[in-house]
DNA sequence: TCGCGCAAACCGACCGGACGGTACGCCAGT
DNA sequence: ACTGGCGTACCGTCCGGTCGGTTTGCGCGA
């Protein structure tokens, strides 16, 4: 299939360049010039500037839902259900780091009708991550006197951070932070009789 | 001071525009409309664009640095220094909310120079912190199974993903989120034996 | 097997306009 | 008279997006 390989192309030296330069400073021409394709190719596949961004977005929502729905239909107990959920979502937010990065500096740059879909898309994750720790707190297994959306936010903002510190050069590998972090997350929720 | 007012009246408006709709989308036009005076006024005060940027970040870290020293100065007990430390960043960065959200989203649009002096005083900031974590581990009480940058990054990430979730609107005020995260944060980095 | 026709893929010169920054001059205060 | 503070008009540049046209690939009738 050569049609697609022009739009991966564009693709992939988009989110190349909007990682490194950010979104609003990389010109479609630049963009073209390191796929090596021309203007015209790549409006033929694309509807504008901000479609490469959804675009991006798009991939990455799109793969770590779907992780999410196949951990939580496995099912088991909630501690490991939870823990499985973190490890996965530090693990693929290693592998998608570029996207991350892209992704919190310029979801902003959105136009309206697909900044509200991406935030959605969001939204529904978190929200099945906060059924999680709810079914949890039923248990008893997760302490219950800190408001829960704060709790959600708490891991979140590891997952968020990572693209402003990790390095695939650093000491440590991906599956290592992967469980460092959730066991520093699951040592501050648990409930303190342990 | 009148002439001060001017400069003062641009870096509202400016942190106002850059929070709501990002940096490279609002023009210096736009700045200058709502700050009510004309660009020549601006451009008296400012060397470009990007000044303003750094003007922002440069308050702010002023503030921040100079609550550290003034709190690791005053002593105490390892847990309580860290614990106040943790505190008060999570409690001058809710005040300082709109700065947070330029700074984690356009920090990469500073030019080359400016960049390289803020991202200076994030270290030494960050370095302080993890200096505290390392005399707490020296003295038994932090555990030293995670690499101490980690466990720095797993504090700096709830500060960052502050601006991201926290509404003065909501339900939580400013001092009870610094509580409970600094909480969760601690809880996760004891040594086990409590 | 060949060539015809046609749609999809692709090209790249071009457009309107906005942007950051500057040149230059006025004017109030000293 | 001279300086700092500020207003205004304008410049060169570059950018996202378009559009008329050309090429490519392929189904299909003879």
């Amino acid at each position: 299939m050569k049609s697609t390989n022009v739009a991966d192309r564009v693709t992939a030296a988009a989110l190349d360049l909007f990682a490194t330069q950010g979104y609003a400073t990389t010109s479609v021409q630049q963009i073209v010039e390191a796929a090596g394709v021309t203007k015209g190719a790549m409006y033929h596949y694309f509807q504008s500037k901000d479609d490469l961004l959804f675009a991006i977005y798009d991939r990455m929502l799109a793969l770590q839902k779907a992780h999410l729905d196949q951990i939580v239909a496995a099912g088991g107990p909630v501690e490991d259900v939870v823990r499985a959920v973190c490890v996965d979502v530090v693990e693929t937010s290693i592998d998608f780091l570029p996207e991350g990065t892209v992704f919190f500096r310029s979801m902003h740059m959105l136009t309206e009708p697909r900044l509200k879909e991406v935030t959605q898309r969001r939204r529904e994750y978190h929200d099945a991550f906060a059924a999680l720790l709810r079914r949890g707190q039923d248990e008893g297994v997760f302490r219950t006197d800190v408001p829960r959306p704060l709790l959600v936010a708490h891991f979140f903002s590891d997952v968020h951070y990572l693209s402003h510190w990790y390095s695939p050069e650093g000491p440590e590998t991906k599956s290592e932070v992967a469980e460092q972090l959730t066991e520093l997350f699951l040592r501050g929720i648990r409930t303190a009789a342990d």
